[in-house]
DNA sequence: GTAGACAATGAATTGTTATTCATTTTTGTG
DNA sequence: CACAAAAATGAATAACAATTCATTGTCTAC
């Protein structure tokens, strides 16, 4: 297997990541891959070191791109409810982007979470920015003193995965971004309003 | 292939809920299914046409099971602030009350839709009853008039199902239904409060 | 130009598991 | 108790797809 990401990785890896997308890891094949990247079949082996391992390299390498841009994200906001306004749009951003990557983590992080249970979990840092993000907008008064913040931040989270969801169903076809304000309206005005 | 939904077929599908909740659609084996059903591997086969088919009989049960008890439970309330918490109160416990169906609708819904196009779909029978319950909400002028119902009924959906993702992650450890009220609190006040 | 190293190939191997079906067991009936 | 019909069995089959590896192609340095 090859130490260092040449060109052929990433081009393996961004083919894996379509034919995942359309078939599902599992009824996904080894042979489509390679058709799609326009190598042979035993070409991907020297780059993994079997087809769990190309779940594992894509979904890690993903992440890392994605967490990434949420911190800055959410360092570049002001107040709570500017890091959540943030956060939310550079999500919906993200995966407008790379809708095989949203296909990929609405329904493939679970198997891969049982395979390696140690991987960065992309759920687990979100709900962490979250939690900071709330109890900041508890000091500062923007949000209410009595939230459970466990719950809360499944519901943000929860409500942004199915706006998504809903997106991918409909294979894309509308702008998803412009979701998030209207979207962080909700989160902090309730359906009742003022 | 049997016609009549005998004794065993429930014991068949039960144990298939089990086993696919345990180790996922793709990974579960007939023969697992079988041992857990206390029948011989050729036994499934006379009532059920094939692997696939298990899958979809299962969810469709589950799914008129479930869908009558929100149905009833949306039309015993008074007022849309009440038929929304009943729903949602229904929702968690019913999922609460059968873990393996948390599980297979949280994972594998995705696939039976690729296989079997149309079929019930609870996730679009759910967002019909929002729906239903939001307008009745505005016109009774306990929801905003200015509210995107397209995007607030995913916005309520997504986060009863990612508190239930939750839940199911922790392995059922904590009680589900007492999510309800606080949840709804969420929706209908948001985190700012009043 | 060629030797050796490195990379890629894809046919053959291997392992797995869904599905079948000839046989056996159970059940119901006169 | 026979007898036939129905139900159940599980070993054998068949299909499929991940992985391997002997062979072939490509590149680099001298």
């Amino acid at each position: 297997m090859q130490k260092n990401k040449s060109e052929k990785y990433y081009k393996i890896l961004d083919s894996a990541g379509a034919v995942f997308a359309r078939h599902g890891f599992h009824k996904a094949t080894i042979s489509q891959i390679a058709a799609e990247a326009g190598v042979a079949d035993g070409t991907i082996y020297l780059y993994f070191k079997n087809k769990d391992d190309i779940l594992y390299q894509i979904i890690s390498f993903k992440t890392d791109l994605v967490f990434n841009k949420m911190h800055q994200a959410v360092e570049s906001g002001k107040n709570a409810e500017e890091k959540l306004r943030r956060l939310i749009h550079c999500h919906l951003e993200e995966f407008q982007g790379d809708q095989n990557m949203a296909v990929i983590f609405q329904s493939e992080v679970r198997y891969l979470r049982e395979i390696q249970s140690q991987f960065k979990d992309i759920s687990k840092m979100y709900l962490d920015l979250l939690s900071e993000i709330i109890e900041q907008g508890q000091i500062e008064g923007c949000m209410r003193q009595d939230l459970f913040v466990g719950l809360v931040k499944r519901f943000i989270l929860g409500a942004v995965e199915g706006v998504i969801s809903t997106w991918v169903s409909a294979e894309g076809r509308y702008d998803l971004v412009s979701m998030a304000d209207p979207l962080v309206d909700l989160y902090m005005t309730g359906l009742k309003g003022e």
